[in-house]
DNA sequence: ACCCATATAGTAATTTAGACTACAAGGTAG
DNA sequence: CTACCTTGTAGTCTAAATTACTATATGGGT
């Protein structure tokens, strides 16, 4: 009885006034981007839009996130973290809809795409070059990187968006294009390493036309300690 | 035609599966405080809870909270952001609720308590001594103490919980209130003072049974003018 | 007149940030 | 095999910021 009334009440349909939007951010070339996907149908067919989907009665809202990032992308395991929430009266055309917003930051290098199939296309579109989205879209989008890259300069989320094993300089690289300015590569490299939060692999890149440099991997365990001490992350 | 189908579609109905739930900070005796409702009708009558209400159709999530705050407390013109979106499943008893969390700061001498009819009882708490409340209302107190611990260190909104014109002493108590931990004066003071965000308002306070101290007020101003040229605030 | 609390100024040692130089390693092109 | 090119890595120097203090100023209260 119990749970037939539970059953009743938290179903699987969706709840139509609320949907999750994911921005997915990824690096590769140096460069920083975000995925991508095309309406296949209804009144934004043919427009670019952030990946999302609906919220279930029988879900959280982070298990909808992580539903829907997942079914995009086949990646587990991923930093996934709420951002926002849009609720403009007229944001969504004909009803009302609030968007909860989450951004991801994952290492293209383990990417495969699986689009759904109310979309025609997926595709990386580097940061600087974002086209004209449904909706709200662009909006969301600005004010998330915006909120990234503040973030990222406080706390050591960066590391997500790379290989387990990087190197210093795309490490370096990876916060150049995520604040846009140059940094000085001596300098960088010396206040990332006085943290003891890198540990080196005693191993070195490959197939480099050039000296190859040692790799890194984050210390996650080190961190937490830090933390605990009263430590804050700055780069 | 049209304006009928707006009206039918964006009505003043509340959407049923959202509420807003308001954490509303104040300062006075050098102790951080947030303002709690007691419950007088419901399953959780008799409990504490955040001030909160539900959002309407016909009104953005951010007009909700604002209603919600000004009904509450008869003050405009407050600081107030989101914060965030709490959507566990169970978070709310019999029903699905999702509920999107705001944080005011709010200068407690200008402010009058209103109790809205369903609430028995308004108080301010000592944040280091937060009774057990309604639904998961701890854990968002608690996830947006947090929050604010690092925010009021990069931005500069600790303003908002003090009156216009204070002193650096007050701003200095406000500080070690929020972040639980003692500043040395003289440093606090340069450090401030050499930020240029502080005008003198070549006033001193009264009433006081020792030398009377400098007013200050805030130069927002000043302040967007350094965020324009890369400026970061930090304490 | 003295005490007391707070305001405000200054100082010295240490640490950090920033700009820049120098040298090392290893692949590549001639 | 050598000169060269690219990136890696180490070090230096200066200015600025942080930190932990000490010292003095003000003004009311007793």
């Amino acid at each position: 009885m119990e749970l037939k009334f539970f059953k009743l009440k938290f179903s699987d349909e969706i709840i139509d006034a609320l949907s999750i939007d994911c921005i997915i951010f990824g690096f590769k070339n140096s460069s920083l981007y975000i995925l991508l996907v095309k309406h296949g149908q209804g009144i934004t067919k043919g427009q670019w839009a952030l990946p999302g989907g609906w919220i279930k009665y029988n879900e959280s809202v982070d298990d909808a996130a992580y539903r829907i990032l997942t079914v995009q992308t086949s990646v587990s395991k991923i930093y996934l973290e709420q951002f926002q929430t849009f609720g403009d009266v007229n944001r969504f055309p004909g009803k009302r809809v609030l968007t909860v917003c989450y951004y991801a930051l994952v290492n293209t290098e383990d990417f495969e795409l699986h689009p759904g199939i109310t979309v025609s296309d997926a595709q990386w579109f580097d940061i600087n070059q974002i086209p004209k989205m449904a909706f709200d879209h662009n909006i969301i989008f600005n004010k998330c990187f915006k909120f990234l890259q503040h973030k990222i300069q406080h706390e050591p989320i960066g590391f997500n968006l790379l290989p387990k094993k990087f190197t210093l300089l795309q490490l370096q690289e990876l916060y150049e294009a995520i604040l846009d300015k140059e940094l000085d590569k001596p300098n960088f490299r010396r206040k990332l390493l006085k943290m003891n939060l890198l540990i080196p692999c005693n191993e070195k890149q490959n197939d480099v036309a050039h000296r190859a440099a040692n790799l890194f991997r984050f210390d996650k365990k080190a961190y937490d300690k830090l933390i605990d001490k009263g430590f804050s992350f700055a780069v």
